[in-house]
DNA sequence: TCATTAACTTGCATTTTACAAGCGTCAATT
DNA sequence: AATTGACGCTTGTAAAATGCAAGTTAATGA
């Protein structure tokens, strides 16, 4: 599971994050703060659900999601961003950044100049 | 080809960058300015030849990247970054502070001009 | 009992990636 | 003149990842 391609900080990162999915789901965990698998699900880039299970777990083992039961009879589960999940907004926020100013016809989000200090979860 | 998932400015940005390998060519265009093939394939994390060459062109497609003959007799190329393409130094950024944090063992660059580094602290 | 919802898993075809090898152009060396 | 070597790729193929549909398990309400 730890093979490194080398010591650099991006390499890592996109050995973490370096796909399609992986940033969607942290994006909508960061967005809408804690979902259930079936909210992700339906989100309008309509990922797979297996892709969503893999990816899921494998959030949850690197420690940037937590899974948590949030009800029994029948169980039902939650995801939540934890601390060093919620830190890779700066890195969203800088994409946001970068196709509102690069990519036309993207969404701009109504409060994220850069900075984004937006609160609430 | 311009087809878009969603108009959500993260999806589209991970539609053109969101792999293992783009945003290390890109750091590589960045951090040592403009390069050749060869040189781009001798980085640490080695790429596969035709990975490089499919993405080198998806890139330059993009207008990220441009490709120019510096010399005939042989013909040699040089890839830079665009506008564009250097427009993305937040992200790579964001993605250096998030690692040197939270991924143990990363790199971390000695300095960083113009808007590099931690974000926080 | 039957239908329904949530949260997944499984099977399989398609696509992408990785790895090795090969190719064409030119220049210098033998 | 022929060989060697560097550069900038392309091609072939095996392996892995992805996408899609369908099936599964558990519980609840009609």
């Amino acid at each position: 599971m730890n093979f490194k391609r080398s010591p650099c900080p991006i390499a890592n990162t996109l050995d973490l994050l370096g796909d399609r999915w992986t940033l969607l789901i942290i994006r909508d965990l960061l967005m809408k703060g804690s979902r259930t698998y079936g909210e992700l699900l339906r989100s309008p880039e309509k990922i797979a659900t297996n892709i969503l299970a893999e990816r899921l777990r494998r959030l949850e083992e690197a420690g940037i999601v937590e899974k948590a039961a949030y009800q029994t009879n029948p169980t039902r589960f939650r995801y939540a961003l934890t601390t060093k999940g919620q830190d890779l907004r700066p890195v969203l926020s800088a994409m946001v950044g970068w196709a509102n100013r690069h990519i036309p016809g993207t969404y701009r989000p109504p409060f994220t100049s850069s900075g984004a200090s937006s609160d609430r979860d």
